[in-house]
RNA sequence: GUGUCUGUAGCUCAGCUGGAUAGAGCAACGGCCUUCUAAGCCGUGGGUCGGGGGUUCGAAUCCCUUCAGGCACGCCA
């Protein structure tokens, strides 16, 4: 169904070009003098110089043709040129009347559909996931969930990063540490171990080790550089050690993505791209893109506009070795192959936009997509502390993501336990429930691509802005609601009536937004415009919660109407918040 | 150095495809619970929108310039 701005648009371009100008200039916002209207129209002004005519003077004429209509309730013309309007209570119900008997609460789907692939720039196996990883998994999954919702096909892959130096050097700790090992005999033939010579939490310990000693040991970063090589050859061995590798950080990082309730349509590596490598690489080597330039093999991928230097695309390292880049371009050969995507969405730290520039520059140059193709990078912001500085333990290292999400469980806990409106045995599932929102709430009511200051305190609060104020809201619904049932009522059903106050129009005129919001936050990549959305029409919930007694009221038709505006206001916040990936619990 | 992003109330952030008096929350202060969850609601105070110039009837928003900070800049990812 059309967005009620959609309809005023319709009204107002018709009264437009009735009054002889351009219908484009039909177009109503949301009043941003609340005191004075709930829309209004500027585009009396905008067509002043066009027409050379006093912006007054159009806003009358146009005024004239609008009159008729049945969808407002007032239109006032002040001073510059505004059209100031109100919407008609009745035409409200009505609207809402249709939204609610809507599945998709009035939301339109894309009238372009494309098939996406998102690309979350994956966490490295063999690292525990820490905060750094929050922000991809987050943001990613609400825009699944967005997208989706918008009528997109949307296929998430994680795009795990297990290619690199980091598993050469995993491999070359370990030899050192464990010489004895099969993996580390050339002459060894037979069949390697089921089992990995190393657990989890093992592993977690060697990297951080490797890594540290690679920076102060040239000769063992040299040994590390090799055995990726050898690795990426396909040495038995070091194919055996990586597969231990990849089975162990898989089945952590699905336990830890699970906590998060974030899924992956696609558990691919950049390991699978490799079969992609020779041929791409030939093929620009054959159709002169890809030269030689410092032992390397490169391509150019700098214009003539340039405002600054762009440096070459590496495609093998001189020691004929792959890197992320080459990886990257492979695997937009094979989703070319198996999805044939409109366009691949990546997700990633925004300290990559150099990086990603080159690959998909070099990816257009080279042909590896269609020049339809869209190529998108949406790089997010860091997560910093409260000094403003990068999130760090108070030790000052790295936070696991396990840790911090039972930080905030606990520090929820003790909340809901303090309030005691929720029995000691449910507690701990509300508390993981209302801690989620709180982590996801924060991050995703900040701009994607701006750094914020994660503040536990802030995000787990439940006054302000926050996920948990949403949640509480939702349950203050769902508590009247029950209450209704028990009595006999059904709130689903009724008739809306015309509102009776300000706060009851308020509610429902931020209903009708939306459809518009949801779509408008997918194709933006900004869900944050719907959290600004929810946390508006929470307010206007509680405002009109705090005004509006229901369940005494003697009116019963006056009553049902108010139990359905409730029922809708449910299930607009509940659809809002299962966008943005997290759920309300039943109490708080 | 080059490029890029950011700078809005004490703090954390919206608003940036130009419109009316720049909005929230937190913090501060003052009200409202024998009545559907007060984890709420209502109100008060708090701003040279980093500075300067320009375009425009109109600028936080567009352009130029300048200051401050973050980040990136060929064989790590």
């Amino acid at each position: 169904m059309l967005g009620l701005i959609e309809r005023m648009d319709a009204e107002l371009s018709k009264a437009f070009e009735a009054a002889g100008y351009d219908p484009a200039l039909g177009h109503a916002v949301v009043s941003n003098r609340p005191d004075l209207c709930e829309y209004q129209c500027n585009g009396a002004m905008a067509g002043a110089k066009k027409y050379k005519k006093a912006p007054f003077v159009i806003a009358e004429e146009v005024k004239e043709k609008l009159a008729s209509g049945s969808m407002f309730d007032s239109v006032e013309v002040v001073r510059p040129g505004f059209l100031n309007l109100k919407v008609d209570g009745s035409f409200l119900a009505a609207y809402l009347e249709e939204m609610a008997s809507d599945e998709r609460l009035g939301a339109e789907k894309t009238a372009s559909p494309r098939t996406i692939i998102m690309d979350y720039g994956g966490p490295n196996v063999a690292k525990p996931l820490h905060v750094g990883h929050l922000r991809s998994a987050i943001i990613g999954e609400s825009l699944k969930r967005l997208g989706r919702f918008a009528g997109h096909t949307v296929t998430g892959d994680v795009h795990l990063g297990d290619w690199g130096l980091q598993m050469g050097l995993i491999i070359t700790e370990l030899r050192h540490r464990k010489p004895e090992l099969v993996y580390f005999d050339d002459s060894y033939e037979g069949e390697y171990p089921e089992e990995a010579p190393f657990t989890i939490s093992e592993l977690e310990e060697i990297y951080p080790a490797a890594s540290a000693r690679s920076k102060e040991d040239p000769a063992f970063r040299e040994e590390a550089l090799r055995a990726t090589s050898l690795l990426q050859q396909g040495k038995p061995g070091y194919m055996a050690i990586w597969r231990h590798i990849n089975r162990l950080s898989l089945a952590d990082l699905k336990k830890n993505y699970e906590k998060l309730d974030v899924s992956f349509d696609l558990w691919k590596a950049e390991s699978d791209a490799q079969p992609y490598i020779p041929e791409m690489v030939q093929r620009m080597k054959d159709e002169g893109y890809a030269y030689e330039d410092q032992g390397a093999l490169v391509v150019d991928v700098k214009n003539a506009d340039d405002t600054r230097e762009i440096p070459p695309c590496i495609l093998l390292k001189s020691d004929g070795s792959s890197l992320y880049t080459t990886t990257d371009l492979a695997t937009i050969v094979e989703r070319e192959k198996l999805y044939d995507p409109d366009e691949i969405l990546y997700i990633v730290d925004k300290r990559q936009d150099l990086h990603f520039e080159q690959v998909f520059r070099c990816a257009r140059k080279t042909g590896l997509v269609p020049d339809e193709t869209r190529l998108t990078f949406l790089g997010f912001g860091t997560m910093n502390g409260k000094d403003g500085k990068p999130f760090k333990t108070r030790e000052g290292g790295v936070m696991r993501l396990e840790e911090l999400i039972r930080e905030i469980d606990e520090e929820m806990f003790r909340k809901i336990v303090e309030n005691k409106s929720v029995k000691d045995k449910d507690a701990e599932d509300t508390a993981a429930i209302v801690g989620l929102s709180a982590i996801k709430y924060g991050d995703l009511s900040n701009q994607a691509t701006k750094d914020y200051i994660f503040d536990i305190d802030r995000f787990t609060s439940f006054e302000g802005n926050t996920g948990p104020y949403i949640l509480y809201t939702i349950v203050r619904i769902r508590s009247i609601l029950s209450k209704a049932r028990e009595e006999g009522l059904n709130p689903g059903e009724g008739k809306l009536l015309p509102p009776v106050n300000d706060v009851e129009k308020a509610l429902m005129l931020s209903l009708t937004s939306f459809g518009t919001v949801a779509l408008q936050a997918f194709e933006e990549l900004a869900p944050h415009r719907l959290c600004a959305y929810i946390y508006d029409v929470a307010n206007a919930l509680n405002s009109f919660y705090h005004e509006t007694r229901i369940l005494g009221l003697e009116d019963k038709e006056q009553q049902s109407s108010l139990l359905k505006l409730l029922d809708l206001t449910q299930k607009v916040l509940e659809k809002s918040i299962w966008l943005l990936g997290f759920s309300s619990p039943e109490r708080m």
